[in-house]
DNA sequence: CGTGCACTTGATTGAAGTCAAGCGCTGTGG
DNA sequence: CCACAGCGCTTGACTTCAATCAAGTGCACG
């Protein structure tokens, strides 16, 4: 656990109360590769933070799968919408390695909120900094081209390439797996 | 003041006491068509909230105008990114109408939220509609061609056309003003 | 050993961008 | 009070980036 406490205090640090209050709802799952946390149309309750492991965000739009999000180690994702507005995900999630991964459910952590200060505090600052990326990633895919776009995700998060099939990349990227292919053999 | 206090109070209700302190630390500033509200390259100190009149929220991306958001009668906006990290931004703010226009200075606004939970809780909240509308857009910018995404426009806010240049519409839905107007004329 | 997954390569298509010209208001200076 | 400059928008010709469709290669593993 200590990956992400660490995490949770660069953020934004906690009373010694409000993170051992915080910290004691987090469950820990140790799941496969290709496990399942997120099904499809149901109600996504669970914030969640890898700690060991690559997991990928997706759903369906006309038959295709389009990944939303990659989450290797260290990272919190989540279905936004769904357990923001409690309405049912087109979203799935899903492990693409034996994984490690931690998860607070939608009412303890508004209880928790609610009750301490400091975490709605630190719960505002989660919804900021993944409203800031949000923003990046818009202007990314709005005016980047999928080269661009490319070597913009191999300076950032090099590993990604090792630990991930070009499918979910390109996928991610905005592209087809035959555009991302066409633009790795040109260099 | 009552626009916007009905606003709030529907984001999320205040105490009566965190409601007057909140309210008090709001300025007014009332003025005319083409008002620099934010100037590039300075650090955006306030959240917005337009009683009357429109604005919009543009940049300069390769020598070219990039209108990101436009706000009408009833709405909050700002510079994300500046606001919240504290950086000069990129983004000019500017009215296109006569306008009376609210602010709260950044600093402001975090006392308050430090002093009172509701107002942590409120501003977790804004941020987090915010957040969603992103994903929104970016999904729209990803997926609908430019005829869906101005039909959308259309639906969400038909009263835009009216009053929003359309070279100031096509870029805010991220085509040429050329095809926009192509749409237009095909139906 | 062969079936299928992960990826590559090629040919063609399409949506929207770019460049260029033109039209019709509106407002202002001679 | 007219003329013309400029803004807001339209229309046309051409280009471009990446999608789509279609084969094909090579490796992994059951």
């Amino acid at each position: 656990m200590d990956l992400l406490q660490n995490a949770i205090t660069t953020i934004s640090p906690l009373s010694t109360e409000s993170m051992d209050a915080f910290h004691q709802s987090w469950k820990l799952w140790s799941v496969k590769k290709d496990h399942f946390l997120l099904k499809e149309n149901t109600v996504s309750d669970y914030i969640y933070f890898i700690e060991k492991g690559v997991t990928r965000i997706y759903y369906y739009k006309n038959g295709k799968e389009i990944t939303e999000w990659i989450a290797l180690d260290g990272q919190f994702f989540l279905s936004i919408t769904s357990f923001f507005q409690r309405i049912p995900s087109h979203l799935i999630i899903q492990t693409i390695e034996p994984s490690e991964v931690l998860g607070i459910h939608h009412d303890d952590f508004m209880k928790l909120a609610d009750k301490y200060h400091d975490i709605e505090r630190l719960l505002r600052k989660m919804v900021t900094s993944s409203l800031i990326l949000s923003q990046v990633r818009m202007d990314s895919i709005q005016f980047e081209s999928a080269q661009q776009r490319y070597e913009r995700l191999l300076q950032t998060t090099p590993q990604i390439v090792q630990r991930v099939p070009l499918t979910y990349i390109a996928s991610f990227l905005g592209i087809t797996l035959e555009t991302l292919s066409r633009i790795r053999s040109q260099r």
